[in-house]
DNA sequence: CAATACGTTCAATTTGAATTGAACGCTGAA
DNA sequence: TTCAGCGTTCAATTCAAATTGAACGTATTG
């Protein structure tokens, strides 16, 4: 019996991660700084979702490493903590783009090893790979459109 | 020892639909049918790719479901063959646009039920899933622009 | 100098999905 | 009507990744 709004929530933002291939936890606490809006400390995450301290701390520092949390130093405290940023949403696209390109480029790479007797094949893959590319390039430039919609409207 | 550069690519191909949630087969078939850049039966790609039947058969089934894929009946044989589309990328990125749409609309929904308490939190939240819609249109309109581009280009 | 509070790491476990093998059903051929 | 060739389905297995528990290191406090 799952009937609280926020619970819900934070359970479907872990969902949504891993069908991103990312791990479950990852979503259910970028789900519940989200709602919390106020940097949490492990120990609160840990405690609001029920997970072992060794989840929380690995989860986060990922989440961090992609830039979509950050760790604020609380004062009078040592223990850190984990706060979204304002668009967790543009990082995580900012960072589709960067595995697009990274993808592209390996692509490239294995069809330039295709011999010339597979001239056609490679033509078609490295076709297939330019499309990453560009789209990578798309999506960045939609991200700092984005980003300054938002400072315009601040 | 994986020296073959086409069988480095088909691996590839495998490798990046793990990332993105799929199973590695499915990225195996796609890198093979893209090679090949004709039709093939489930049995060659059994065959070829030395997995089995029932892999083949349920990983094409949907990938075609994708529209990665197309069903090709060949003319005096009773097996259907499959080949990829002309530019399976596009399809893929149409994927994610439809993705980020219905997601867009799940966590929306979910934003709806927060009580009047977390007013603030419901903001937020909304916030974050208007980007998820937005980027599905924008994506879009980016495929379609490919689209036209590659209809100019032929 | 303990003793405590914290984050990290890593081996062990759990969990969930991918993959398979085998049984099945259909279709067309003989 | 039987048979062979095909794709599908589904329970069982395998496999990989997520998650945990416990041990550890470090820094802070008293």
């Amino acid at each position: 019996m799952n009937r609280d709004p926020i619970d819900h929530f934070i359970e479907q933002m872990g969902f949504m991660t891993q069908e991103d291939g990312l791990p479950r936890i990852a979503g259910q606490v970028l789900g519940y700084l989200l709602v919390e809006g106020e940097p949490r400390t492990l120990a609160e995450i840990t405690e609001a979702l029920s997970i072992s301290k060794a989840s929380a701390s690995t989860n986060c520092r990922q989440l961090a490493d992609k830039g979509i949390l950050t760790r604020v130093a609380t004062r009078g405290s040592r223990a850190d903590s984990y706060m979204a940023v304002t668009n967790p949403a543009e990082d995580m696209l900012a960072g589709m783009a960067a595995r697009f390109r990274t993808r592209a480029g390996k692509i490239e790479e294995a069809a330039a090893g295709f011999p010339d007797s597979r001239a056609e094949a490679r033509e078609r893959v490295t076709v297939f790979a330019n499309f990453f590319r560009t789209s990578a390039d798309f999506l960045d430039e939609w991200t700092e459109r984005a980003q300054r919609q938002m400072a315009d409207t601040e």
